[in-house]
DNA sequence: CCTGAAATTCGCACCGC
DNA sequence: GCGGTGCGAATTTCAGG
């Protein structure tokens, strides 16, 4: 599916407030707020909009901990232990990847021994052979909007 | 600050659903939505939500490649060169890290020969010591709402 | 923190271009 | 396919308790 520059426009502006009236963005990109609703609908009937979220400051609700884990798989089924990791909560991203290791994972935890459990508790899974905890210092950037 | 039992399902709710209203989630949550609206401006106010956005499926509006990119350093102002590398729109994330490498980084392309411009890119930022690429091969998660 | 009513705003359908 | 108008419904906001 392409999107012509009318979408691109109705997309971006929600990336940048999803809490805002078909009218109001109208009204903003001069067109009907019957051309922007269609859009919008169509965009949502085709997953091209796959919901929409309230971004929240992790650090103020607790979770100052963000650690990034490489791990090296015993080289079968790869994918369901990636399946079986993408189930904790803590977890933001699990990528499958090409070089030394075999996957990488974001996690984000409140304590220090949450992420202590944690790594011990991925030794548990199948397939996990070993893992290198990194931990992270300072984000500098998190958006995964993309204009 | 601390928030009560409400305050938290009213973010969860909202990470599910941004664009619903005080009253739906009042209905939903058992309470008036006076009480709703004014938490929420509330979550607002002191950036506890930071914002609402419509989450993209990017792989549909073409961006199919992601990659993670290990930087190594020069061992000063690795704070500048970060706040550099943010810029790109292509990043999603940068992280620096304890471990053999400083600095972790996710971006997102559409093709390949972009990924390959923009490596070559980082290499001319001052304090880039060297680079090491890893193309994501599947993604297994992606999401940064926590609960 | 809730109730209730007022005032605003919204979404959608209809019609014409 | 896009835009304008209008109406019923839904939403926020403002009182008072």
């Amino acid at each position: 599916m392409n999107l012509d520059s009318t979408d691109e426009k109705i997309l971006k502006n929600l990336m940048m407030d999803a809490r805002q009236s078909a009218r109001q963005l109208a009204l903003k990109l001069g067109m009907s707020t019957v051309t922007v609703l269609s859009r919008i609908k169509k965009l949502e009937k085709e997953k091209i909009i796959k919901g929409y979220t309230a971004t929240i400051d992790h650090e103020k609700i607790g979770y100052s901990l963000t650690a990034i884990i490489e791990i090296v798989a015993k080289n079968d089924k790869i994918v369901d232990m990636e399946e079986e990791i993408s189930k904790f909560e803590n977890v933001c991203g699990v990528y499958d990847i090409t070089g030394s290791t075999d996957t990488i994972i974001i996690a984000k935890f409140k304590e220090r021994n949450e992420l202590s459990k944690f790594v011990k508790g991925l030794a548990t899974i199948p397939n996990v052979e070993n893992t290198i905890t990194h931990v992270v210092l300072n984000t500098a950037k998190e958006d995964f909007r993309l204009t």
